[in-house]
DNA sequence: CTCACATCTAGACGGTGTCAAGTTTTATGC
DNA sequence: GCATAAAACTTGACACCGTCTAGATGTGAG
């Protein structure tokens, strides 16, 4: 929990101020953006002091550092979603993890952002590196029971590992920024036929 | 010429500021990063008070907007360069263009990022929208020369098109976040095996 | 009950983008 | 050649930002 890294106690004054705090920080970015968010605004919504949020986040940086590590979980859970409804074979699975990967991205742009493309989290943080590594494991097993070879150890596996990676991620990151949408009409398709699309896609950047 | 959008005369004054800005302005972007950019920051490398980019730019925002512009001016340039050593048949051709595309992206990162994931160039400004939509269709003609069918008049083509670009992107984007170092050891590697693994994993995204 | 500590508030600091008003340089019309 | 208009630039003000500091307030342990 986050709020057990500092206060292991019991709730107190305001509540759980930290996870309140988690809480406003991405209905903030949800609404503005990333590049509009301010930490004052997320105190505000919390209905705190522009200086508190300082006691448990040390930092802008802290706050943003939590937020993108709830959202790599989150992002591995989407994953699953999908895998859920998904066939059995390994490339149905792969596929369906694509899917939940863009699934996430277009539900959580700025979120997504965050996590991608924004230098302000701390990648050197504990929690937030192990959980975007586990999101990275979850990509290697996919590919493991794909191809049989352990990605970690046979340079062609991760090659494949890597084409994974870089289809779903660049189809989710064109697709966040609109630039999907003119080009194969998304807007007027149903989602179904959407998700064949991608699929079809996605399933290109396997095997050889 | 930049200058000539408001100034048709001579130089003047301080010579030619405005495409001074965006010479400035590029320096601060690969200096910093796009999240620190300051506008007075650019004016005082300029040389100049704070206001006066406002004059020739009217905002933070039309200046970001044409910086992006050039971005993407430089992005068909540098596909363009990989296209002139690459084969002529149409499969080495459009690998290239892939390749060129992650070398912008890797030796321009922050305006890589400014003009495909930032919201601050104005997408609706005519420059900027004639540029991005040139290098689109940089992509669109080598799929036309792969697969012999106009993607803007069939379907299958566009996936085709969507098919390159995200994995060019995809890659790019990993790429210049860090995150394909690690798991294919790029830093410790020759560039001609670079461009081999790239090679290989562009070329998965064409074809069905 | 007291005392220590965690939590939160309030104010100050230097920084940001934008706006309005004023100053300086250049170009044009006579 | 000179007055006058326009363009280019400076200066100062405004609200907002993140962070730091000091102080107030509530909480829990002895």
């Amino acid at each position: 929990m986050a709020s057990s890294e500092k206060a292991p106690r019991k709730p107190y004054h305001h509540g759980d101020l930290a996870s309140e705090l988690l809480r406003a920080a991405e209905l903030e970015l949800s609404e503005n953006g990333i590049e509009a968010f301010s930490l004052r605004a997320v105190a505000k919504r919390a209905g705190v002091s522009h200086g508190a949020p300082a006691h448990h986040f040390t930092d802008a940086r802290g706050l943003l550092t939590a937020l993108a590590t709830t959202g790599f979980d989150r992002l591995v859970a989407a994953q699953e979603a999908r895998q859920q409804m998904a066939a059995e074979d390994a490339l149905s699975r792969q596929v369906a993890a694509g899917l939940g990967y863009i699934d996430f991205a277009l539900a959580n742009p700025a979120l997504f952002r965050l996590m991608f493309t924004s230098e302000k989290p701390d990648r050197t943080a504990e929690h937030l590196a192990r959980a975007s590594f586990a999101a990275f494991n979850k990509l290697v097993t996919g590919v493991q029971g794909l191809v049989g070879a352990d990605p970690h150890a046979d340079r062609e596996a991760m090659k494949d590992v890597m084409a994974s990676w870089a289809m779903a991620h660049g189809l989710a990151d064109l697709m966040v920024s609109g630039r999907a949408d003119r080009p194969l009409n998304f807007s007027e398709m149903p989602q179904a036929e959407i998700d064949q699309i991608l699929t079809d896609l996605l399933a290109r950047s396997v095997r050889r």
